[in-house]
DNA sequence: ATTTTTGCAAACCTTTTGCATGGAA
DNA sequence: TTCCATGCAAAAGGTTTGCAAAAAT
């Protein structure tokens, strides 16, 4: 879990004015538990009366994509959705649970490794990769499966 | 690079019809360079005078990545694309060239022990992994770079 | 005072669906 | 002959954009 503090203050300390449609979507993204879409967040803004717009969302969610405080997700439906993450120095990836939709941040752990042996293989220069992981967490296994 | 014949064959050997927007979609599918998305084929269709239907392309897409003769892609951009590929017994994933859409298969690379360790790092059982790589092929770091 | 940000609504794009027709087995 | 597949056009999503008003610096 993020705290809408340290969302705020990404917006501040990256040169993007602090605001309060900022303020609310700060809220809105740490009050979710697992993984969300852009949907989710307006209808969550409209029951509470927050009057954020659709445009705003969607902009406040591609800039924190670039902050590094959102991961954008795609689902193996498809879907676009977003995990809200510590912003951490390294190049991490997310497991991300298929059933409650929560996640875990997982550091570097060997992918490195894979990356060079597949350059070598194909004779690709790799410099980008995407990965997903889903699965069941602790707390979804334990109970009823 | 995939043989018509064999997209084909996949839908005959699954038990779907033969029929003719079926071939039409396996010789775009196979004179494709690199990945594509619906939308490519559905113009090259229509400059081909192929008469293929949106719906068509759109539902032939669907089963041929059922079917593992194509394989589904997020690009960076947040693009739905595809790539054909050669049907594999193997889970295997793709490096896709940023520059010129080309792909090369990757089998299994370690990538198992990878998530093995993940899922003991955090506890969740990981079930499902999508990887995305991308980067240069050899023909483009060859040429101007 | 200046520049960014916002909300709205419309525009856009991609993908899906319903349904009558046509074609494969 | 039966059932699957197709094309069309409309509907449905999801995301972006233009713009005037409002807010932040």
């Amino acid at each position: 879990m993020v705290s809408p503090t340290t969302v705020l203050a990404a917006f501040g300390e990256n040169g993007y004015r602090v605001t309060a449609p900022r303020r609310a979507l700060a809220q809105l993204i740490s009050a979710r538990e697992g993984h969300f879409t852009a949907e989710d967040l307006l209808d969550e803004s409209r029951r509470g009366r927050l009057g954020l717009g659709r445009a705003t969302i969607f902009r406040g969610l591609d800039t924190l994509t670039e902050l590094g405080l959102v991961e954008r997700l795609d689902l193996p439906s498809g879907t676009h959705a977003f995990v809200a993450c510590e912003p951490s120095p390294g190049h991490h990836h997310h497991v991300v649970c298929s059933r409650c939709g929560h996640s875990a941040p997982v550091e570097d752990c060997g992918m490195g490794d894979v990356v060079l042996e597949i350059g070598r293989r194909t004779g690709y220069r790799v410099d980008t990769h995407r990965i997903e992981l889903f699965g069941i967490c602790p707390a979804c296994q334990g109970s009823a499966s």
